[in-house]
Parts: structure tokens; C-alpha cells; sequence
DNA sequence: ACTCTTGATAATAAATATGTTATCACAGGC
DNA sequence: GCCTGTGATAACATATTTATTATCAAGAGT
């Protein structure tokens, strides 16, 4: 068998063309970045999701999800948790191949 | 009267602290700033909004309500719309004051 | 063992975004 | 006048996020 039975790595899903579209990848990529840098902005200030959701205004819970990547969420909602941590959002030229 | 009930501009309203905090205030300039970049994006490729709803996967209908601010995109609409204009999203620090 | 805080999560309701299809008014070119 | 392409929008269905409230297991510290 040349893997087509074997129990892949998220990895080797992620970069098998046949059941995740570039663009898929790269928008998952994206995402992932994203909401790693959101994690640790709030972690780098040492700073609990409760006290986060307390001044961002956004729930707990919801932080909780966003974190998990359970949720996507909308720009406003990405805006409020991340303005009270220093950072904001701006649109950017693609950096070309990577 | 001092002006209170006179027929605000939007500017009057987004300025008054009594009608829009300083955080809503923020969040709504951003919005409307990330917005106007979009639309920029895609008219400086020349592209319709039918054309940008092929190639993206994201209706005209939706493109339009997002053009027309009815609707708040999800991170993941807003990255596939802005991909094939050539741009990303990304994560950067306030710059202070402004 | 106990307490406290952490992130995660369940359950339900409410709000909102998106898909889908069709159509509209408007402007430009012919 | 007619045709074509534009963005906006209506109406409905579906999917998803967020709020709300409460709780949980795990870990740290006592």
C-alpha cells in the first residue's frame, strides 16, 4: 500500500492536494497563524481569558473558542479581543511563494 | 439650543462621547477603514464584483453586503475574498495615539 | 485535603452571516 | 430605444457565531 490506508499526520492531510484545495491550505494556514498570534499576544501580557473577555467585552466562552479554533470568528469580534492587547488588524500585499 | 437637537452629521454622532464610546468609536473607524481598502483592492484590479465572486467563492450578494458594510465578514469570508486581489490579513501592533 | 484559578465545554437562545435565486435601477455603448 | 454589465437588494433557507449561565477537570499553591 503506498498510504492510502495509513493513519495520516495532519501534515500529510493538509498538503494532500486531492482532499484539501490550495487555497483551502492557504486559508487554513492563514487562520492558524492568525489565532496563534492571538494567543500569544494575550499570553505575553499575562493576561487570563477572564480578565480578556472582562475589558474586550467578549464572553469567556467565546474567547475559549476562537483560541480552540472551534469558531471563526468575525472582524469585529477579532478586533475587540486583540485592540486590548495592543494589536489590530490591517490588510497586507501577499508576500509572493513563501 | 446647544445643538442637541439639531440633525447631526455622522461625524457629530461618532464623536459624541454620550452617544459612542471611544471603543466602539475605534472599532467602527477600523471597520470602516478595512472595508474601504477592500473595495480598493478590487477596483484597482478592475475586477466586478461578479468576477471576484467566481474566482473567490464568496455570492455577489454577500460581496455586496459586505461592500455595503450591511454585514460584518468572518475572518475566513474576508480572507478569500481578499486572496485573489493579491492581499492578506495580518496581525500587527497599535499604532499609538494616531 | 482544600482552595483557587485556569481553559474548556455543555445547553439553550438570540443574533448574524452566508447561500441561493431572482430582480431592480442605473449607466454606457450601440 | 435597446442591450449589457454594474452594484444593490429582496426573500427565504441554512449555517454559524455569540451571549448566557453553569459547570468541569487539571494544575498550582497552601
Amino acid at each position: 500500500m503506498k498510504g492510502k490506508k495509513t493513519i495520516d499526520t495532519f501534515s500529510d492531510y493538509m498538503n494532500d492536494e486531492a482532499r484539501v484545495s490550495p487555497a483551502d491550505r492557504e486559508r487554513i494556514n492563514f487562520e492558524i497563524a492568525l489565532i496563534g498570534k492571538m494567543i500569544e499576544a494575550r499570553e505575553q501580557r499575562g493576561m487570563s481569558q477572564r480578565e480578556l473577555a472582562e475589558i474586550s467585552g467578549v464572553k469567556q466562552p467565546a474567547i475559549a473558542r476562537l483560541e480552540s479554533m472551534r469558531t471563526t470568528p468575525q472582524i469585529d469580534t477579532l478586533f475587540k479581543v486583540l485592540h486590548p492587547l495592543g494589536y489590530t488588524i490591517e490588510i497586507v500585499p501577499l508576500r509572493q511563494v513563501e
